[in-house]
DNA sequence: CTGTATTGTCAGTTTAGACTGACGTCTCAG
DNA sequence: CTGAGACGTCAGTCTAAACTGACAATACAG
């Protein structure tokens, strides 16, 4: 911990910077700092590592690294791995990017898309019972409510499909169809 | 304001059920509460509204409404509007959904994604000094380093183009080619 | 089966960010 | 030109989330 030569370690330094790279990333991506480094250094790491030396190396709590690691687990980015022989768990990462975020986008949508949807459907079917249980100047201002309503739903609704295309595709093909797009709609306007 | 009629008033449980929902959002977007409570309100009005309108409607300081206010308008979704003979500002809401989308993606990646990459660059470009000036078994690990830095800056990189095509394209566009790719790759694996 | 090494949990503390409210600045009707 | 009304700002307060560290639960070597 305390040689001098740590302080100048090349491949610590490397790693350093693309973890706090990363780490901002999560965090634009609304996930914590700490989960994004945990992930990050899983990512770089060939071998898989315990809680104890993720914690170490990154100069966090035992408790803190076990919580981002089962966050991790939960978005389906970090695998178990036990070695015949030795008691401890140790943990890997997903090393394709694209796999990783193909995964994560559809936890996103499992968790956060879905239930959110529902709740605007709900609101749009509370709008339009309202104005439909109303008359004169009310209904008519309750009707244009419903409306705009319904018009972002609509969006979220194609929103949604634009992520379940994804999904459906994959990531070789959907960058194939991206490349394809860009040449078929080049540098349009709005 | 303290009339009975209030309590049930339809037009208020209306948009405060859909003021959540967006609110809500807003938040899994990484945006805060106030301002997406802001910004569904000027959605949902037909006419503009001033700060202190939109502070009382919200039961939010006007100060923090003020805020929201600048927050939006620098995102580019709220305008500001003057009547004249009248001293007060009015604010009102883009009301297409998908030219609000449009603007916050541009603006997004100007804001985030375009500083991240300058370092996400930086720290792919230390990585093969470091490799190149080292030698041995360590020039091997941060060669492997350096690789995996690599390949998620490429991976980021495509996901720029991404967001580039999409901006270029324009939603209607955009709807139709995601469409006709479901058909081209339909069900495709990895 | 037992003891110990290891992981998991959570109450309490810390930290980061949001919100308020008072104040300074600006604007325009009179 | 003046001042009342309206907007913008920001220091201080409050709130929600993250992090720590100690303890509980678990797993497995011996």
């Amino acid at each position: 911990m305390n040689e001098p030569a740590d302080i100048r370690d090349p491949q610590r330094e490397v790693e350093d910077r693309f973890i706090e790279v990363w780490s901002d990333i999560s965090q634009l991506w609304g996930v914590n700092k700490s989960v994004g480094r945990v992930h990050a250094l899983l990512y770089l790491t060939p071998d898989s590592l315990d809680i104890d030396s993720l914690a170490e190396r990154l100069q966090i709590s035992h408790g803190n690294a076990s919580t981002s690691i089962r966050d991790l687990m939960a978005w389906g980015v970090v695998r178990r791995v036990t070695k015949p022989g030795d008691r401890k768990t140790y943990f890997e990462a997903e090393k394709d990017p694209w796999t990783w975020f193909h995964t994560t986008i559809r936890e996103r949508r499992r968790r956060e898309v879905v239930p959110v949807m529902e709740r605007l459907h709900e609101a749009a079917g509370f709008a339009e019972g309202a104005s439909k249980g109303s008359k004169g100047a009310e209904r008519k201002q309750l009707e244009e409510l419903h409306g705009k309503i319904e018009k972002f739903a609509d969006f979220a609704h194609e929103f949604v499909d634009l992520i379940d295309v994804f999904l459906a595709m994959g990531h070789g093909r959907m960058a194939k169809v991206f490349r394809t797009a860009a040449k078929l709609f080049p540098k349009g306007g709005s």
